[in-house]
RNA sequence: GUCCCCAUCGUCUAGCCUGGUCUAGGACAAGAGCUUUUCAAGCUCUCGACACCGGUUCAAAUCCGGUUGGGGACGCCA
């Protein structure tokens, strides 16, 4: 049986690293039909806070990433430091007292060749005499990292343990821990790491680190996973593209980069507006509720979730990030729109109150308020007046809307109203005369 | 400082294991154009890489060695 565990210390939130390894794991049990497992690496009791498991947790979930066991190592001590008699009294470890006269056990590293054989890297050599003898439990009676995770590993029967490239060092320690125990050797595969754009490792100064970031900027976590699958894998068809039950089934872990990569926010862009282009828009529409509720947009318990439907439909293909919708379709819930300085240079330099009044007038005289009737009695306008669509759209679009970007002009319309544009209309011709 | 890992377009990568099919393919970004009602999308085109040196070989992006560059680890943190 494959079993694999992803294995976060909560001292902070999950981030971009730690996805990708918890996805590239997930993906592995997946692939072979093996299992997940999770365990909170709380032995540091001072860095542990509550509140990261949670953040930890819930952005997991909300990756797709379900386990099938979670453990945590604060509630194991009593196995760590009865491994830590075993090792004892086996010869392989002892006791050191601090100034404070309390006790540590400490690991013997006998000089050796150690090989690994990793699923990723290939043959890794190293010589343990340049390895200091390892602390297995700190006078405070908690276990180290190497060593717990040894003996958790090993319990817990964790076949293959895939982790970030920064443990290659550990991993001579954690052999030597293995052989001394006696327990049997797992497979290892070094995942590489990924690199911030500046270069160097990914920190919160260097760009967006944490999953619930990327959550709150609206991206999909489709997308997300999508993206953090390409970072050092290829499904090697030139596809870019690849939904998550499509990487379980193309998903080999011989096929992972041993290079790092950097992260290209351009490409996750990229990939969350090809997901957001062809999501459903009624789930898009139930995404965006929270987010205009929270803006104050629409009231949490009465509001028009069709109508809301038609604009998340208008405004669909040309999203990047959900976020966009709350920015640009703003116009439509806001009673007083802010016009947009540059746009109001571009295009509202010329004085068109004239032209203003004329539409506004048609409105009126229009037979249906449709987006086919609005747009032929506009044309007709324009006709008659003698001038481009253009130069009567974009000066319009920028009242009613404030901005330069934006939906079909005549869609705007119908779905602004009739007596919302003809308001936007006249009340900027009043305040321009002014 | 010591040890370890890595090296194909600006970025993510295919190709490397099993040398010739590679004047190195795709995607993102960038630039140009088409379309057009702005933005986005879409379509077409352009720019752009085997880090360097040596070796093996009839032949090297592919194998070997070194150099350089990048990254990581050397905690009673994880």
């Amino acid at each position: 049986m494959i079993r694999v565990r992803f294995a976060p210390s909560p001292t902070g939130n999950l981030h971009i690293g730690g996805a990708r390894t918890a996805l590239f794991n997930w993906l592995y049990a997946r692939s072979k039909s093996g299992q997940f497992l999770l365990r909170i690496e709380d032995t540091d009791l001072s860095r542990s806070k509550k509140e990261y498991v949670e953040e930890i947790l819930n952005s997991l979930k909300w990756l797709g990433f379900e386990w099938d066991e979670v453990c945590y190592q604060s509630q194991r001590f009593d196995i760590y430091r009865e491994y830590a008699q075993k090792a004892l009294k086996g010869g392989h470890a002892y006791i050191e007292k601090s100034e404070s006269g309390r006790e540590a056990i400490i690991f013997k590293v006998v000089p050796q060749k150690v090989k690994i054989n990793d699923l990723i890297h290939g043959e890794i050599e190293f010589d343990t005499s340049v390895i200091k003898d390892q602390v297995l439990i700190k006078s405070d009676g908690t276990p180290t990292y190497n060593f717990s995770c040894v003996v958790d590993d090993a319990l817990m029967k964790i076949s293959h343990i895939i982790r970030g490239d920064d443990h290659i060092s550990n991993t001579p320690k954690q052999i030597l821990l293995y052989q001394a125990l006696g327990f049997p050797l797992p497979e290892f595969a070094h995942l590489p790491l990924i690199l911030a754009k500046e270069g160097g490792r990914m920190s919160k100064r260097k760009g967006a680190t944490a999953i619930t970031e990327y959550r709150s900027m609206g991206y999909l976590p489709k997308a997300l996973v999508n993206f953090l699958m390409l970072l050092g894998w290829s499904p090697g068809d030139n596809r870019e593209i690849i939904g998550i039950e499509e990487a379980i089934k193309l998903f080999d872990i011989r096929n992972v980069n041993k290079a790092a990569a950097v992260m290209d926010l351009d490409k996750l862009d990229w990939i969350n507006n090809q997901y957001l282009k062809n999501e459903d828009p009624a789930s898009l529409t139930e995404a965006v509720i929270p987010m205009l509720v929270e803006k104050k947009y629409i009231d949490k318990d009465k509001f028009d979730k069709d109508y809301i439907l038609s604009l998340v439909k208008l405004f669909q293909p040309r999203l990047t990030v959900l976020n966009d919708f709350v920015d640009w379709a703003d116009f439509f819930f806001l009673k007083d729109i802010t016009i947009d300085p540059e746009a109001k240079q571009k295009y509202l330099a010329r004085d068109l109150s004239k032209e203003f009044k004329l539409f506004i007038d048609r409105l009126d005289k229009l037979d249906k308020f449709d987006i086919v009737t609005i747009e032929a009695g506009f044309r007709e306008l324009v006709k008659e007046l003698n001038i481009e669509a253009k130069a009567l759209i974009h000066p319009i679009r920028v009242v009613l809307t404030g901005k330069t970007i934006g939906p079909g002009l005549f869609e705007v319309i119908y779905y602004l109203g009739k007596e919302r544009t003809q308001e936007r209309l006249s009340k900027f011709i009043k305040k321009e005369r002014t």
